[in-house]
RNA sequence: CGGGAAGUAGCGCAGGCCGGUAGCGCACUUGGUUUGGGACCAAGGGGUCGCAGGUUCGAAUCCUGUCUUCCCGACCA
């Protein structure tokens, strides 16, 4: 009765902040634009970070840290980087605070304290990373390099949302340098089909694989490969991206190396990066009108334990009992949490732990001893059942991946059924009005027209999707030819 | 930056017009009864009413200023 959610029908947003905020992923702070993520977050984080690391590793990347703050001349020197950035960046300009002499108690930014040069808290870090490349470069035997680093980036946003978009947030970046550019697009393909991988098999979040028009581009990038996710209001989400920077970098940094001739050339480049925002992503994808809804694979708890009990000596019992199926659950590697606090009454545990979004809740009485039996509820389908304790960690072993594959599937079909091929302009605008999700339609290639369409719908081309099939057709605006579809939507 | 709303107990709010002992629900503490879908009874603890001035015998309440947060826009490689 404390938590009251509102339901994604009453107000799809505030449904949203209200998952986050009292399935405590994480909770506004007393900085503007800043969240605090919460324990239960940060274990979702967790586990998110072990997996990508993981297969980071896999394909050959060792993790490394760069420095927070990138001088402004080193900032500025990849100028369409540096521009795209321009507007959102928090600046150090000194170093020391003093007393206020006409404020007693209070501080003041000391003006005899000025940096002689500026320092750019990091929004993304090429700038600070090329400059280091440059003294680790010399041969085409120093190549490739393939770091990856964690961080935490901060973009002053104008307006922030709960990990959708927060001025700080914590991601990871991989920075590759590579002798040819036939590598290091095979790298940027590489990573995208790794974040793809992650997404779905990790998350349960089906993507679309595909690149960005040049509107839509990282600034300082050649090509920008993204995957792109659904939401269950319609709207997309840009999960993860994977560029292709080609030489702006080197030449930027004047990276050169000696290749097998002594042929000196300037090095290419990669950069690739996901963010806490896949936990909004996650969030709006599997969640329900009863709270959240995680993949077996990265939840916290992946299984929680309830007993049902009259007395501490039924009590007693039960704990003995449940100790056994605990360690068993643990020894399959099971995340499982016994909640046999005598604090809450088992019917407030099953709606906190259908909040929290917990795949599977065992429920275990004095009923069920007496005849060898738990009930068992999964949280994706809301279904109970009473099963025998003989088997009972493999069978829920199954029923995680069950689950798992269940939830994929659900996001699946929801998304394909909400990829609608528009013809007209009238049916493009009626789709994105009406039903929204995708839009699969022709555009004429031109960033006028699709700057156009932006400002009459609010729809942005998401990606031209990797497996496109070729086929003519007039745009949808200006009737020119084209080529292929493009995947419109509105987004996050 | 434009428009709107709000700052009162840990959280959510009432009180304010009409100045006069600081309130309610949840949470918390203690005791008891409970426990198969968000329990109940009783007794407690907790507040410089965002901040700074002003008016007044007296300000949460009236006036002025200021700070902050949230929502809607603009912005968001």
């Amino acid at each position: 009765m404390a938590k009251e959610l509102t339901t994604r029908a009453q107000d799809y947003s505030q449904w949203y902040n209200d998952l986050v905020l009292k399935g405590e992923l994480a909770d506004y702070s007393a900085v503007r634009g800043c969240m605090v993520i919460k324990p239960y977050g940060y274990a979702l984080w967790e586990n998110m970070q072990a997996a990508l690391d993981k297969m980071f590793k896999d394909t050959g990347h060792q993790n490394a840290y760069f420095p927070l703050f990138v001088p402004k001349s080193l900032f500025e020197a990849e100028e369409k980087n540096a521009e795209g950035f321009a507007k959102e960046c928090a600046i150090v300009t000194h170093y020391r605070l003093k007393t206020d002499p006409q404020n007693k108690g209070k501080l003041m930014v000391d003006p005899d304290a000025k940096l002689e040069e500026e320092l750019i808290v990091r929004p993304t870090s090429e700038a600070i990373i090329w400059n280091t490349y440059k003294t680790w470069i010399q041969s085409y035997r120093d190549l490739p390099i393939l770091v990856n680093q964690w961080a935490n980036v901060v973009r002053w946003e104008m307006r922030t949302r709960l990990f959708l978009r927060t001025a700080e947030f914590l991601w990871q970046e991989g920075h590759t340098a590579h002798a040819t550019k036939e590598e290091a697009i095979a790298e940027t393909v590489q990573m995208l089909n790794v974040y793809a991988d992650f997404a779905e098999n990790w998350m349960a979040v089906p993507v679309i694989k595909g690149v960005k028009t040049p509107n839509e581009r990282f600034a300082g990038a050649e090509d920008t490969y993204c995957i792109e996710a659904l939401m269950q209001d319609g709207k997309a989400l840009q999960a993860g991206t994977s560029h292709f920077l080609g030489q702006n970098f080197a030449k930027a940094f004047d990276v050169k190396f000696s290749d097998q001739h002594n042929k000196l050339d300037y090095v290419w480049a990669t950069s690739w990066g996901v963010s806490t925002r896949l936990i909004g992503g996650l969030v709006m994808t599997h969640s329900d009108d009863q709270g959240l809804v995680l993949p077996p694979r990265i939840a916290p708890l992946q299984v929680v334990i309830v007993p049902i009990y009259k007395g501490e000596d039924q009590k007693a019992i039960l704990d003995e009992k449940v100790a056994g199926m605990v360690a068993s659950f643990k020894a399959a590697g099971i995340r499982v949490k016994y909640d046999n606090s005598d604090n809450q009454r088992p019917g407030w545990k099953f709606a906190e732990y259908e909040l929290k979004g917990v795949p599977v809740r065992i429920a275990v009485g004095p009923r069920d001893l007496e005849n060898n039996q738990v009930e068992i509820a999964r949280r994706d389908t809301k279904e109970k059942s009473t099963v025998s304790m003989d088997g009972l960690t493999e069978r829920v072993s199954q029923l995680l991946l069950d689950i798992q594959t269940n939830l994929f599937e659900r996001a699946k079909n929801y998304r394909d059924e909400h990829i609608t091929k528009a013809n007209t302009w009238e049916e493009f605008v009626n789709i994105l009005d009406t039903k929204a999700g995708f839009v699969s339609a022709h555009w004429d290639g031109t960033p006028e027209t699709e700057e156009k369409i932006k400002e009459q719908t609010k729809a942005t081309i998401r990606c031209i999707p990797l497996d496109n099939t070729q086929e003519a057709g007039a745009c949808i605006l200006t009737g020119n030819p084209s080529t292929q579809r493009v995947l419109f939507a509105r987004a996050y």
